[in-house]
DNA sequence: TTAAAAAATGTGTTCGAACACATTTTTGAT
DNA sequence: ATCAAAAATGTGTTCGAACACATTTTTTAA
């Protein structure tokens, strides 16, 4: 281990006092050219690290960061991401840190925009922001930026030039993973990419998921399959999946893009024919079919390393200086019936 | 955000000095009785929680970890670990923790031996160890518990009631993740279990894979594979595994529970017939085969991971008086062509 | 009752970074 | 050359926990 410098140190071996070497670390106050080049000196030949403890026992500003993310107890998925947060809240509690969560109706706008007026009214410094609405979002993050407030958002990818970063997962690439994971189940048929409960047009991140389930089969060039997108909606779900699979006698395989595999599976699960099935997100339902093999397959999107990491990182740029990645793309972990347990 | 109660709050409140406050904490020194009941009533009504960073500045004690693994120039599976430990020194930077990593080869117990002697030398707190050498592994953790040395070991399970903590994964449970796998990859006839350069007898780990491999096919009652163990060894390999392969003309699918698939896949990637292939471990030369298709799926056992998290699990325990957990597994991640580069 | 020893308490210092403010030096104007 | 203002430097304090050591109080023995 490298001796570790204090500025005490620097001060001595560059003939100042310690005073002088604080103001040239922070470039503040005035420094003679004769002193800053003393004090350049000796730093150009050391690495002096400031001591972070230190650092943070003296500084005494807490750092304000609110989360808004979704009601887990309107759309359950969300709810992994409260445990992800306390875990970050826990693990810095020595730290100057203050964590708030806000949660808003994912199917109304208002209720985005009225947390957000709520978060404001706190001067947060930094927010995590699970982005739902795209264009509110947009002019969101567009005022945090403004207002000198850090902006990252998580799950869902917004594009803009003032968010500090991304944390999620990249769908494109998921739904590559669940063409191979079909192409290995259904030797050939129809396979159907299923929205469930989703404004297509606007809903970017189930068009990436689909967009990278064909991406895979143009890739490999295997002509046994016939693929399909079928978007179907609630409360009519029932009768129009019953109907598909009736006009498609060789359905073969479904990719569900959502967290709704569970609904397809309760119906599949009675059909007199196996016809497997992929889909997204360790939901209880979910994990009830997949033990039952009714699922094939889960894509683990987990919220919960997603708010953690968002939290985290935030946390560190403001007490460590640490660079915030521009992108954080979690693991795209596939999970069967053996391995489910280990991952919720 | 609770407030935060300092040693001077405690003493203000309970009417005595902060020096008195800080015996009661720390059962140190002569304390009245009357002394002790108002601190210990004011203890009762607040949650005070000690100031970490404030901690750490004071103590100056630097904890000397050790980490004893196999040499990755020799095994590259153990590559990863180097990464992962150097990030846990790096979160850790401030804080006053010295980690040095010692190789063994894996092939040469001696090399054990010697490592865990030097090792020695060095007075640690607490040492990491891959006990690859069941035997020599439990005597070298009872003379580092007669000697108040904490160890923590990884990868490989040591039953040991000395042993403060295990990180590695469930083998039993991996096994029972590539029994899913290989049902579904193949429909029926024989699958091998395939151990390479593995004196089979002494490998545990080895035979708790194949154990949960089993347990996963007796569980569903599947009657259309046949199961088969076979040992192979080098220089020998292929030859012998040509023949098991001619002997065999059902054979459908492999189950390789070591690093070696890759040396299965060059052989069966040249025959006329699709064989399934699932192993471990994220090897290039194990990825070359899975972006092929050649490898169907491997299971990752995350060694970078694993040797993060136990000297995470350590420092932890020295600086915040965290709790180590008895064992720590890891998720058993399935990785197939597409979602591999999530983990590397 | 008194003095010495033991018990108990209180005060000051340390850790290292950040920064306020006192003090010294330099510069510019007269 | 002198004085005032600006530039520059140095010193002290703060953050909170741990702990050494000075001081006070209580207990014990003669």
């Amino acid at each position: 281990m490298n001796k570790k410098y204090t500025i005490k140190d620097i001060a001595e071996i560059a003939g100042v006092s310690k005073g002088t070497v604080d103001r040239v670390l922070h470039k503040r106050g005035k420094v003679s050219k004769t002193a800053l080049e003393k004090v350049n000196t000796v730093l150009d030949r050391i690495d002096y690290r400031p001591n972070l403890i230190a650092r943070n026992l003296k500084n005494t500003k807490i750092f304000n960061i609110c989360v808004l993310l979704p009601d887990p107890k309107i759309d359950i998925y969300w709810e992994g991401c409260i445990d992800g947060i306390n875990d970050a809240i826990e693990e810095f509690i020595s730290f100057n840190i203050a964590v708030k969560t806000y949660f808003f109706n994912p199917t109304n706008t208002n209720s985005f925009i009225e947390n957000n007026e709520e978060i404001l009214k706190t001067s947060p410094d930094a927010v995590l922001i699970a982005p739902l609405f795209y264009k509110e979002a947009v002019e969101i993050v567009k005022n945090y930026n403004a207002l000198g407030i850090i902006s990252v958002t998580f799950n869902n990818y917004l594009k803009s030039n003032v968010i500090k970063s991304f944390v999620g997962q990249d769908l494109f690439q998921s739904g590559k993973v669940a063409g191979r994971l079909l192409e290995i189940l259904v030797k050939k048929g129809l396979i159907a990419i299923l929205h469930i409960d989703e404004d297509y047009e606007n809903a970017i991140y189930v068009q990436e998921k689909e967009k990278g389930f064909r991406a895979y089969f143009n890739q490999v060039n295997n002509t046994n399959y016939t693929i399909k997108t079928c978007s179907l909606q609630h409360p009519n779900f029932k009768r129009s999946f019953y109907e598909f699979i009736e006009a498609h006698p060789n359905l073969a395989g479904i990719f569900v893009t959502t967290s709704k595999a569970f609904q397809v599976a309760e119906i599949t699960s009675k059909l007199d024919k196996k016809i497997a099935l992929v889909g997204y997100d360790l939901l209880k339902s979910n994990l009830n079919y997949l033990k039952s093999f009714d699922i094939d397959f889960l894509i683990h999107q987990n919220p919960k390393r997603q708010a953690y990491l968002g939290v985290v990182h935030l946390i560190e740029y403001f007490i460590f200086d640490k660079e915030i990645p521009t992108k954080k793309l979690l693991p795209i972990d596939i999970i069967n019936s053996e391995n489910a347990n280990n991952y919720i």
